[in-house]
Formats: C-alpha cells, structure tokens, sequence
DNA sequence: TCTCCCTCGTGACAAAAGTCATCGCCAGCC
DNA sequence: GGCTGGCGATGACTTTTGTCACGAGGGAGA
C-alpha cells in the first residue's frame, strides 16, 4: 500500500471531503488545505486498515466503500463497534487522546480511505475551533451507539439482538412486498454473528427459529419479515 | 434541590474548577467567569442527578463526592457505565451533539457537583478552542472505558469480570499484608454486579468459588487475595 | 432489647449461550 | 466432470447465566 503525499490539489478529494460531516462549514481554502494534505489509500475487501494497539499516527475519512471498526477476542472471536460508510471517520479520537488506536479496523469492502496525518487535523482544529466542535458532536454519535451496544450486550439476549438487527435493517432499507417487507442480509452469518456480539450457529439457530415462528420467512439471504410489529414485540420481549 | 445563580465569584468553586482536567489551563479570569456561572448542587448519596433521556441543560463537574453514570433496564437491572471522583465531568458531550442524556447518572454517596449550563459551556469552549481540545482528550478516555466495556461484556464471562475487577481493585489501592494484598469491597454486591454487568447472586457465587479455590480469603467485606498471578491468570483464561 | 430491613449466601431450577462435530449445498477451479 | 473450500443448518452436549425462594446475620432505630 503506497503511502506519498500529493502535491497537487486533488479535486476529488475536496470535494469527498466537503461531504463529511466533520468539515461541512470549511471554506474552499480551508478544504484544498486539507485536500492536499489528505492521503488516498485504497483497500481491499477484508484488508486491515490498522490493528487495535497501533500507535495513532492519524485519522481516516471514508471516500468510497465501508470500513469495520471492531474487537478481536483471544479466542478469535470479533465483536463490530461500527460501521462506516462513505463521508464517515475513523479515529477521531485517539489522534486527541494521544493514546494508541483502541480498536482494530478493516475494509468491509473494496474501499478507498483518505488519511490526515495527526498533525495536520490537530493544526486544522486549533486554527478552525468550529471544527472541534463538530468532533465532539460527531463523537457524541459514536458514544451513543456504543452505550447502545452496551445496552444491548448487557441487558437482552441473543434472540432480542437479532430481532432488534432485523427490525433495523427493515427500517433503513426494506422494501415492502407482499407478505410483508423484504431485506437482504448484508452480510454472511459469522459477520452478523460479530455485529451483534455472538456467534455464527446462534445467529442460524435463532433465524430458523424466527422463520419457525412465522415471524420471518427465508430464502437464502433473502428474508421477508412477515410481521414486523410481532418481531418488535421481541425487543426485549421479557422486559 | 434549589437551582439559583450565584452572583458573586465563589473562591471554594474556582479553586475546584481549576483542578478539573478540563479546565486547567485557564487564566484566573477564565476561572473566575466559569465560576460565577457554576451553580453547585448537593446531592444525598443514591439521589438521582438526572435520568436517561432527560433533556440536556449542561454538564456537572464533581467538586466532592462520586457519581455514578449508568443505564437501566427495563426489568430494573442496571449497568454501570463510569464512575467518577473529585475532578471529574460528566455529560459534557451531550451538551455539543443536542441530543438528551444517553444515561442516568445518580450521587454514589454525598455528593456536591457543580452545574454548568449548556450556553456557559458553549461558549467557553468557542472563546477558548484549548478548552475543546482538553474536552476531547476527556471524550477519548471515556471512550476507551466504554470499549473496554464492550469487550468484557462480549467476550468474557462473570467469572473472568470478576477477576478483573479484584485486580484492578487490588492494584489501585490493595495493601500488601501477610497472606496477600488486601482490600475491601468498595460496595455491596448488588453494586458490584452492576459494575460487571450481572446479577448480585453471580458476584456472591463467584467469590464463594474464588475462595473455596483458594485464589482470595474474604471475611466480611474485607478480601486478602491470596494469589493474584492466579487470579490474573483467570482474566481472560480460556482465551 | 427487640424488631425491621437490608444484604449475603445458597440450593434448585430453567433458560440461554456456546462448543464440537457432521452433513449438505454451491461456486470456483482444475 | 470431479474436487475442494466456504458457508449454512443442525443435533448433542456442556457451561454459564439468570431466576426464585428461603434462611441467616447484622445494624439502625423504636
């Protein structure tokens, strides 16, 4: 993977990173600043974009693709804190904190990442204090989702999990069809397994289960949710 | 709990401030200002500062006392997300993305905090762009305790947790006496469990375990851990 | 001193989670 | 066509977790 600055202005590049949230606001100066500096790395599906411990040397911006922030166990299990699509970033934080990278990184797919050196975000933020504050509200999302999965680790079951993923991924892009709403699972068993914190033959067991139940109905990754309220009754069903 | 402003500076209230991490660094009229804006609240232990979900109006710093963030279920368990001493903050970000209190956060004993109003805050950190850098910093550790978290939580078992929490515990403040290092329980057991995410019973089972393997000796809440390279061996010990 | 209440410890279960091993299917590739 | 590797489904178990119920001890307060 090539690392090597670009001395000319990348036009592109500006205009991927006006769309990210942290630097909506930046001027057209301030955004060739930074395109200038900003360093396109591509990534292959799967590849590893930083492992957990890795001294910070800088953050990522998502210009095309999904990357996976997540937790490995000793045992080789993983457990998916985010994950981030195009205008998203990666490692806001621990380029402040000046701690090492607290989790690992990966490409869910080909995708191609912009790296800001530590330096030149931290120069960025004292010279523009508005873009500190988007920091912090953007950081404020990622501690909500966090405390969400804390929430749900915590306090419900797999079963509750699965159900509440499902209902999500309805929610955010199911197609209504008849016999109720249509989702394709994004992803296979063993990465929803680590999105939601368990692991593959749970997440097939339950699923057969759901479809068992009437409340879903398989075909391949294929899912038609049959009764969605039903399926929100799941949601922490007992209590 | 009366809610009034405070009109003339408050010496106790600056000399507290100044050794938040938050606001060291600031000049004494910065303090000074921070200060006569700060309106200090006592809290009886177990009172509830605010409640999940609560609109945010600012953010606390603690001047005496400890408090404790944590979530709550349905069924009435609860998770303990931080705990915070003298010098610490809480809800700081809330106060920048807008959105309400992502927990609850009650006084674990008597407690005095201090409140800062949202505005206030604001505009501190617009007028000093240092102090939204420090509020970062903060953010990055609180982070990193929530990852942390997740990861016990996903990956480990009560036992495992436990474990953790009698070294960590033994490390911070354990005496070395003769058999072992001392410490105490620093709260009943149904505290404990929501700290490691469980049940009061698990925590009061496990210790009996522990001690029955001869890893620790409890006498009332008082524990000598008698091995703590066994017990830093049950951290994570399967994998 | 005598209650009352809170907390701890435990036994007995029930339910959920996780492990291991096996089998079938399908796609990609000689 | 035949192999192979990856993924999904599933059965059989083991371990962990959580629930319920009950009894004991200890401290605060009447």
């Amino acid at each position: 993977m090539p690392i090597q600055r670009v001395a000319d202005a990348r036009p592109n590049a500006a205009k991927a990173l006006a769309q990210v949230g942290l630097f909506a606001g930046l001027s057209e100066t301030e955004l060739t600043f930074l395109a200038q500096r900003a360093v396109p790395r591509k990534f292959s599906a799967g590849e590893i974009v930083f492992s957990e411990g890795d001294v910070c040397s800088g953050m990522y911006v998502v210009e095309s693709g999904h990357i996976r922030i997540f937790k490995t166990s000793a045992g080789g299990r993983e457990q998916v804190l985010s994950i981030d699509g195009p205008g998203g970033s990666v490692a806001e934080l621990p380029v402040f904190d000046g701690g090492n990278y607290p989790a690992s990184v990966s490409a869910a797919e080909d995708s191609t990442l912009l790296f800001i050196g530590k330096q030149d975000f931290h120069a960025l933020c004292v010279a523009h204090p508005q873009v500190a504050l988007k920091v912090l509200r953007v950081v404020g999302a990622r501690l909500r989702k966090l405390v969400g999965i804390i929430e749900e680790l915590s306090f419900t079951t797999v079963r509750n999990r699965l159900a509440a993923f499902l209902v999500r991924l309805a929610r955010r892009e199911g197609k209504t069809v008849d016999g109720g709403i249509e989702v394709m699972l994004p992803a296979s068993n063993q990465e929803l397994a680590a999105q939601i914190g368990t692991v593959r033959e749970l997440v097939s067991r339950n699923l057969s289960r759901f479809q068992s139940e009437k409340l879903i109905q398989m075909d391949g990754r294929r899912v038609v949710i049959a009764d969605v309220k039903a399926l929100e009754g799941e949601l922490d069903g007992g209590e």
